[in-house]
DNA sequence: TTATCATATGATTAATCATTCATATGTAGG
DNA sequence: CCTACATATGAATGATTAATCATATGATAA
């Protein structure tokens, strides 16, 4: 351990349990890929659209604005990373919020967002 | 409520829920520009580091791997986005998790990796 | 007050990504 | 089958961003 600092046998402990408990690379990056997932404000309204229940596209778009071209991208993003799922009933796909993890997520995030204007 | 597919009136209630229920689009950038600031691997790690204890940059960057300047411009990003916070003890600046909001969502994200490979 | 150490910052460049437009797929009804 | 409808997809491009390099700041100690 480097002398960089004037602690730096607390930091080897905290250095040596944050090793401990790193996932791995390919976790890290799959963690990484849902947040960017969602990171995106228009990805994010959707899920936040979403979070309500389960909408076909069509309505999707109506409710987040924007045009059907976009908004299946965005769902295609979202569910290439496992935010959402969806079924198809008939001539439509209804989409609808992956897991409880996902809902939890979006809830604690609102939650932090409250301290902020 | 556009006719557009099967069940537009139960459509029309989550729309409605939805509706009522969205944040403010300055609470969704907000919102997504959090989730972008841990949405890059690097910061990722950095944040998994720090959710073992505080540390100072070098031991950061010991930790994580990656160069001095590299680091410190992640750390910024996650500071302005109220990911991380700091604080100077002598030539030093130690960063540590910002609040227990940060650490459930990170908490939440490692549970739902499992059910990948 | 100068030298050194720890960290931050600005500018540049290369890579990544969102949006758009045009078109394709798949489903249902006639 | 043929048409209309709902949704998906591919390619192109403009915007965003991460990494790097060089330099600046701020603190300590001599």
């Amino acid at each position: 351990m480097k002398n960089a600092c004037e602690t730096p046998e607390e930091h080897e402990g905290v250095i040596k349990t944050a090793l401990a408990d790193m996932p791995s690379d390919g976790a890290i990056a799959t963690m990484a890929a849902r947040f960017k997932a969602i990171s995106e404000p228009s990805r994010l309204k959707i899920l936040l659209a979403l979070s309500a229940g389960e909408l076909c596209v069509e309505h999707i778009t109506a409710a987040v604005g924007g045009n059907q071209s976009a908004v299946s991208h965005q769902l295609k993003t979202l569910k290439d990373n496992r935010i959402i799922k969806s079924r198809r009933a008939g001539k439509n796909i209804l989409y609808s919020v992956d897991d409880d993890h996902i809902m939890t997520m979006i809830k604690v995030a609102k939650e932090h967002l409250h301290g902020d204007e």
